[in-house]
DNA sequence: CCGCCTATTGGCGGATCCGCCAATTTCCAA
DNA sequence: TTGGAAATTGGCGGATCCGCCAATAGGCGG
């Protein structure tokens, strides 16, 4: 009731860094239980090769030039719900995790995870689990909750970055300088930032602003 | 006139991820050029292995847990100033590169850089060059210039990331309220931000403000 | 159908910001 | 030594911010 040599795991690796994408090939082709069918480095190029090869796990870098990873992550999963995609990044930003996972994805290491421990991964995403290490779990239950911000409180905030004013955020977005202000109240309590320079800071370490 | 095989550059990499590192063994390993001495996941270690092996070049990254790659470039010149290392990493902020090279960096190349790029860059740093990309040298020279910071000036913009009001900073900084505003005014002309949200935001994009 | 959240707008007032002007001292480099 | 950049402090005033209070309207899930 059991093969020795069951099929291997077919791979995809997306990842714009062409010595990380060597050594994942490297570290993951010694094992017997995988294989690369093929690499990108980028999104356009990792859509049109998952297509064509349908990879039993997608391994998938976020930070990419052009089509960003959780784009990439979107439209396969749009393509194919039950797409098996493992996110390994070296962002541990709450934001980042969290549109992940809401994108869809089965996993999220980072890229300091051991060659061990990436394997393991992949295994338990291919047999349908899911992986989140215990230290991320921690970080987005923690220091998160109520304080992720709307839509339109980050719309705000991306402008609030540029160095408008309230009045001028009011007139861009078509709504009151008062309707500006009170987002900003908002955005101030939900990042308990004190003033928007801290606000604008708060957003860059979370993850909601990306330099 | 001409040595068949001449003694391989010997190397030491250091950098936080375990799967970069393979993907750098694998890909200089296969070339007789290159012989991998040690490897590192941290400065310390780092510190350590270049001492006991005094590698003809080290390749390293600049984020790592602890101690930080600029940090380790620090205290390995001050052992040996003619020591060369290439350092290796994601970033392209100009903050970070500038850094790299005052404190004495050989070559910096980001990590989206292709094999044969890399061995050639090693070769020229080995053989007493420098390297630096194009890109990133056009980077420097136009995004910059005049708009680099004082020390205060950055003390100064670490205290308003974190909400502190003009006079607040000055009693921290045992100056005047005025005297910090006057700073708060240079870094406005600097960073060519409107407000100090702006000028928060510009210190993350340039590498200044770290998350 | 009824709360709850989000987006919207309003008033009021004290706190804070930022620009423009000018001055002194220190310290480094040419 | 001398010029220049950096750090320091001061005044003045209009622009802007942010807190506290309150209200309306639309949407969504229980």
């Amino acid at each position: 009731m059991s093969a020795p040599t069951p099929a291997p795991i077919r791979l995809l690796l997306v990842d714009d860094h062409p010595v990380m994408r060597a050594g994942m090939a490297n570290v993951l082709g010694l094992d017997p239980d995988f294989e690369v069918v093929a690499q990108a480095d980028d999104g356009e190029t990792a859509l049109g090769l998952w297509d064509r090869h349908r990879p039993d796990v997608t391994l998938l870098d976020i930070s990419m030039g052009g089509m960003d990873g959780i784009d990439t992550l979107r439209r396969i999963r749009q393509v194919d719900p039950s797409a098996r995609v493992l996110i390994l990044t070296s962002s541990d930003a709450n934001e980042d995790i969290r549109h992940a996972l809401k994108a869809g994805a089965c996993g999220y290491v980072t890229k300091n995870v051991r060659a061990s421990e990436l394997a393991e991964a992949i295994r338990t995403i291919h047999a349908g689990g899911q992986i989140l290490s215990e230290e991320l779990k921690r970080k987005l239950t923690e220091d998160d909750g109520s304080r992720h911000l709307t839509s339109r409180e980050i719309e705000v905030l991306g402008l609030v970055r540029q160095g408008f004013t309230n009045d001028e955020i009011g007139r861009l977005l078509g709504i009151s300088e008062r309707t500006a202000r009170a987002h900003m109240g908002t955005i101030l309590e939900k990042l308990n930032a004190s003033d928007r320079a801290a606000a604008v800071a708060r957003g860059f370490e979370t993850g909601i602003l990306k330099a």
